[in-house]
Order: structure tokens, then C-alpha cells, then sequence
RNA sequence: CGGGGCGUAGCGCAGCCUGGUUAGCGCGCAAGCUUUGGGUGCUUGAGGUCCCCGGUUCGAAUCCGGGCGCCCCGACCA
């Protein structure tokens, strides 16, 4: 029997100083978990029930794609980092043992999954295979923030596939895709899956399943049929009045004015009428010219991605050496190529002269500078798609899905034979699932006034029993036997039998969360009925004494 | 990596600027009485390396130096 009188859910009647976030503070406050050090937590006994409970949902669905359940360790050796390039992560946390060997404590395990299936797969009829764990992870975060929502340890479910060509890699992934639909769905959380950046590490596709809410670190941007990452998404710019055609562009002296707001005040410009120049640097040490529209910013995931190698901004000095001076520069004259922004339309534009304290006006591409069009811009609210302005939301990740391609078989030799007996890489793609992030997103997601309302799936409980009556009084003998009956139904009850006010008691079941709360009390019971409260809406009901058990449940059952 | 803030009882805070009784308040906790459908009221009590180290001083929670820890904003996030 869970009593709370003898149950460990310290509560709080306020919030720890320090933290911002809704999850955080409820989540504390309520008694799920509790701070050890930065980025790092305990989960409390009811916490842990929670996390349990999503930790079940992913393992069930992904049994249900024939994934199979295995453990790797998060310690492991130096050596399978290096062989895949990723020792170098900074997030990777590094150590030695006692004989000085180098180890990291690992973020992920395609490493160690990868080595496994290298040494034990070699035909094609062993293929295809889904391989899972649930193991922490270690991240060394640069900022670990908002309770359990960005953590340097933390417990992920990833999954990881291999088949034989890129046909079966679709495969496995659309099966992902199935299965985190329905876990997100069965986790009664309000969720999309978003197109994702890839990454530089290779890897040709990937979505992120995104949770909406507050605290989130993320922007998704919506619309109907669209869903992506802030990082890759593209809309249609809104419109903007630009200055009349001229034949050439004119001079137009702005001393002093180095900012695109300065200019366009001068001037009497919408900030769009203008050009702004991103002169960048690539990796080999060429200079590039980005322009795009000067109320338009660019996107420096898209722009990586479109030119397939890093990149950074020039120096002052580079820009005053190859262009002009910095706040001046524009696409006219430029000695290099130049990417035109997607956004950009066509038209007449106000765009630095290369001089100082001097712009032009009436500058139009195509004919006043050659360029490549190309779309990195991030977008902004009240763009379109297809006609509809898309919204931007800030959301957390819950889950991602990648297709890694041969990453990693590659360099750890990861192959098979084939039908006609030739070697071939195994094609691969890897699965991540946070539960504690999929909790303190339904927490964010639901919460009122009173604290946590815990979808049916992920709550500590199912119903918490309120007992206003004393040891050995009726209302006590009435709820023990409610006790049992909701347990032998199947419920996970947690009992209230603390010797304190109502009052406190009715806080603390609201704070917790538990879809509904039962009171038991000397009025109602005098009125042969007990009180049910449904804790999202927390309206309240009635149920008859006779069969009070089956009413709840079935109460229960109908609830999201 | 850049910027800002904080560290005093389990939690939330005051005291520090301007050094000087026994370091204080609210909540919580313990005991007793009271109350019993929304944090009940009263009484009594326990609880402190004032983050650490060093310095200045007759005297340091308070001033100075160094360190550690934590939070927030931004950057980053394979």
C-alpha cells in the first residue's frame, strides 16, 4: 500500500530561487526530482514512476517494430571514438583509469553497436537489425538549463538499424517514424514531427519530434501540411514596397550611417528595401558575399548546408582589404562570388557602396552584380507557404530520427556479403528518445495554477485517495477498502493518509497531479457518495459508495 | 567563449555598503493543546563550518586577494 504518510514526496510550498522554468519549478516543487549539481538529478520516487512509466511506452512500441532490447556501457574505450572522428567532440567527456588508458564516458553508442554487429554480422541474411538500449548518456553542456529539460546526464532510449542497402535504411526509418508517432501519441503530449538539420557529420535525412511548450529551446515553424526546425525551415518573405527603377544606380551620401535601420531611416525606407552583405569566409580561405534582404538575417545552418563546408564571418579587416569599409559594403563591384538570398526579389535596392559614408540606390541584381541564388535566410513570422502565414513555436525535442547512411560502418568496418558474394557496408540510422524530457514537456504542456496535470500515461499514479478522516474513523475504514478495490481493478493508487488539514492535502494531490483524486470525507460519505475530482478542468464529480471503485475506473478510463 | 547575478538553518530571505552583544525573520521540523472539506490557531523547542582558503584588523557573515559552486542571457549543441 503507497501510503504518503510513509512515502518519499517532499514538496515544497515554493519553488528553488534559482529556477525559471515551469517543469523545473512544479517538477521540484511537487517532489519528482531534486538537484545534485548543474545539469545533473535525482529522480525522487514519484519521479521515477513517471519516467518508468514513458520509459514502458517507448519500449513497447518499439518492440512492436521488432526492435530487440539490449545494454552497452556508457564507459568505453578512447580507441572506437578516434576510429569514428568523434573524440574530438567537446560535449564528449574524457578520462583515464589507473593505468593511464583514455576513456570517454559515451553520448551515444553507435560506436559500440557499430563494433558489435562489424564482428558478428557477415551475411546479407543476417540483416536487417533494430538494436536498442536505454542507457544514460553524458554530456559534457557547455549550459545545462531549466531542471530536467537540458542535463549533462541524463537516461535516452536510441535505437540503432542496419540494412543492407539504402532501400532498407527507408525501411527501419518509416518504422520509426510509426513507432514515435504512436509513442508521442500514447505520452498524450501535444507533438510534430519536424524536418531537421542533417548536420555536418554526414547523414541524409533526419526529422525531430518537437514538444511545444514554454520553456523549449527550439523554434518549429508551422503551417498547414509544414512542419520543420527554425534551422532549415523556408517560407515566401511578406512583400516589401521597394524604390522606382532607375537606370543606374546613384550615389547616395549616408555619413556615419553604418546600420541598415540608420540607412533606411535616412532615406525613408522600409528596412527590406535594402541589401545587406554577409561577406564570409569558407574553409579554404575564399571569401564569399551573402546578401539577402536587410530585414531578412542569415541562417547559419542553412548556409552551411548550401555550401557544404564551414564557414565564418570576415574579419574587419579582411572586408576593409577586399571590399570597403565594414558597414559600407555591397554586391556592386565585389571581386567575388556572390549568393543572392531567395528572398530577395527583383527590383531596385539600397546597398553599401564599397566607399565610405556612401551608398546606392536603385541597385538591381542581375544587372548591376552577377550572383547565385540560393535560399539562407531564417525565416520570420508572417511569411507564407502556399498562402498561409506560418507561426513560429517554441518547442523542446523529445525525439530525433536519422538516417546515418554508412557514417559509421565505414570506418569501423561494419560489412556484410551479398547474394552474389561481394562485400558491402551495412547501411545505418540511429533513434534518439528523452523521457525525461518527454515528462517535463507534458508538465509544461498541461500545468495550471495548482501545479502538474499529468496525462493518464505518464502520471505517478493513476488516482490519489484524499482521506480527511482520522485513524479508526469510518471515512479511514471506507478509504482502505477503496485502496484495495481501485488496486485490485488494476489502478495504481497512491494513498493520502497523512495526519494533516484538508487543505494541505488538497494542494499537494493538485501539485502532484494525478489524473483524479478521490476525497473521502464525513459529509459525502454521510451522503453515500465519494468525491472524485478530474484534475485537468478540476472539475468535480460524484460517484455512489456501492460500486465507487468501478465508477472511478471507469472515470479513469475515458480521460486523455 | 562573452555578459550579468547569487552563495547566511531543510526551503525562501534580511543583515554586508558604514567591521563590534548570543547572526535574525517567514515557512517547514519536534513536543503539547487546538482545528478537521482548501496550507487552522496558540505555546514551547531543536536546528548554523555565514561556500572554501589566505590576508587586513584588538575584532570579519561584513573589508581585500585567490579559489570553488550555482543560476540567468547570448554563443555553442555531430
Amino acid at each position: 500500500m503507497t501510503r504518503l504518510s510513509s512515502y518519499f514526496l517532499p514538496t515544497e510550498r515554493e519553488p528553488p530561487a534559482d529556477a525559471e522554468a515551469l517543469s523545473h519549478k512544479l517538477m521540484v516543487r511537487a517532489g519528482l526530482i531534486r538537484q545534485v549539481g548543474a545539469g545533473l538529478w535525482s529522480w525522487l520516487p514519484a519521479g521515477w514512476r513517471v519516467h518508468q512509466q514513458v520509459v514502458q511506452i517507448v519500449r513497447e512500441e518499439m518492440d512492436a517494430i521488432g526492435g530487440q532490447e539490449m545494454l552497452m556501457p556508457v564507459l568505453q574505450p578512447a580507441d572506437l571514438w578516434r576510429r569514428s572522428g568523434r573524440y574530438a567532440i567537446e560535449e564528449l567527456f574524457k578520462l583515464k583509469d589507473r593505468r593511464d588508458a583514455d576513456l570517454v564516458l559515451a553520448m551515444t553508442s553507435e560506436e559500440v553497436v557499430t563494433t558489435h554487429v562489424a564482428a558478428a554480422v557477415r551475411s546479407y541474411r543476417d540483416l536487417p537489425l533494430i538494436l536498442y538500449h536505454f542507457q544514460t548518456k553524458e554530456r559534457d553542456e557547455p549550459r545545462p538549463r531549466a531542471g530536467v529539460l537540458r542535463t549533462r546526464e541524463f537516461i535516452m532510449k536510441d535505437s540503432y538499424t542496419f540494412d543492407r542497402d539504402a532501400e532498407g535504411l527507408e525501411v527501419a526509418y518509416q518504422k520509426h517514424v510509426v513507432a514515435y508517432d504512436r509513442m508521442l501519441d500514447r505520452c498524450g503530449l501535444e507533438w510534430y514531427r519536424v524536418e531537421a538539420d542533417v548536420g555536418m557529420m554526414g547523414g541524409s535525412a533526419a526529422h525531430e519530434y518537437m514538444a511545444p511548450c514554454p520553456a523549449g529551446e527550439n523554434d518549429v515553424v508551422l503551417a498547414p501540411g509544414y512542419a520543420a526546425n527554425l534551422e532549415v525551415a523556408s517560407a515566401e518573405p511578406q512583400p516589401v514596397k521597394l524604390e522606382p527603377h532607375r537606370d543606374a544606380p546613384e550615389t547616395v551620401p549616408t555619413p556615419g550611417m553604418t546600420t541598415i535601420e540608420a540607412v533606411a531611416t535616412e532615406l525613408n525606407l522600409p528596412a527590406g528595401a535594402l541589401l545587406k552583405t554577409f561577406p564570409i569566409v569558407l574553409d579554404g580561405d575564399e571569401m564569399r558575399l551573402v546578401v539577402l534582404r536587410g530585414d531578412h538575417r542569415v541562417n547559419e545552418v542553412k548556409l552551411r548546408t548550401v555550401l557544404g563546408t564551414d564557414f565564418r564571418p570576415a574579419h574587419p579587416d579582411e572586408i576593409g582589404a577586399r571590399l570597403g569599409p565594414p558597414g559600407y559594403i555591397g554586391p556592386v563591384g565585389a571581386q567575388m562570388p556572390i549568393l543572392l538570398d531567395a528572398g530577395v526579389a527583383d527590383g531596385a535596392y539600397v546597398a553599401g557602396a564599397n566607399e565610405p559614408d556612401a551608398h546606392l540606390r536603385g541597385v538591381e541584381p542581375g544587372r548591376d552584380f552577377r550572383y547565385e541564388r540560393i535560399d539562407i535566410r531564417t525565416v520570420l513570422t508572417g511569411d507564407t507557404i502556399n498562402g498561409s502565414a506560418i507561426r513560429i513555436e517554441p518547442a523542446i525535442e523529445v525525439g530525433n530520427i536519422f538516417k546515418l547512411g554508412t557514417r559509421y560502418s565505414l570506418p569501423l568496418g561494419a560489412r556484410y556479403l551479398d547474394e552474389a558474394g561481394s562485400e558491402q557496408l551495412i547501411w545505418m540510422g540511429c533513434y534518439g528518445f528523452g523521457p525525461a524530457r518527454a515528462a517535463a514537456a507534458a508538465v509544461e504542456q498541461y500545468a495550471d495554477e495548482a501545479g502538474i496535470s499529468w496525462p493518464r500515461s505518464m502520471a505517478p499514479f493513476d488516482v490519489e485517495i484524499v482521506t480527511l478522516g482520522k485513524e479508526g474513523s469510518e471515512e479511514r475504514g471506507f478509504s482502505d477498502r477503496l485502496y484495495s478495490e481501485l488496486t485490485e481493478i488494476g489502478l495504481d493508487v497512491l494513498y493520502d493518509d497523512r495526519d494533516s488539514g484538508p487543505g494541505e492535502k488538497f494542494i499537494d494531490a493538485e501539485l502532484l497531479g494525478c489524473p483524479l483524486r478521490v476525497t473521502v470525507g464525513r459529509r459525502t460519505l454521510g451522503a453515500g457518495e465519494v468525491e472524485v475530482q478530474i484534475r485537468r478542468g478540476r472539475e468535480k464529480t460524484s460517484v455512489l459508495l456501492d460500486d465507487a471503485a468501478e465508477e472511478i475506473a471507469a472515470l479513469w478510463r475515458g480521460l486523455p
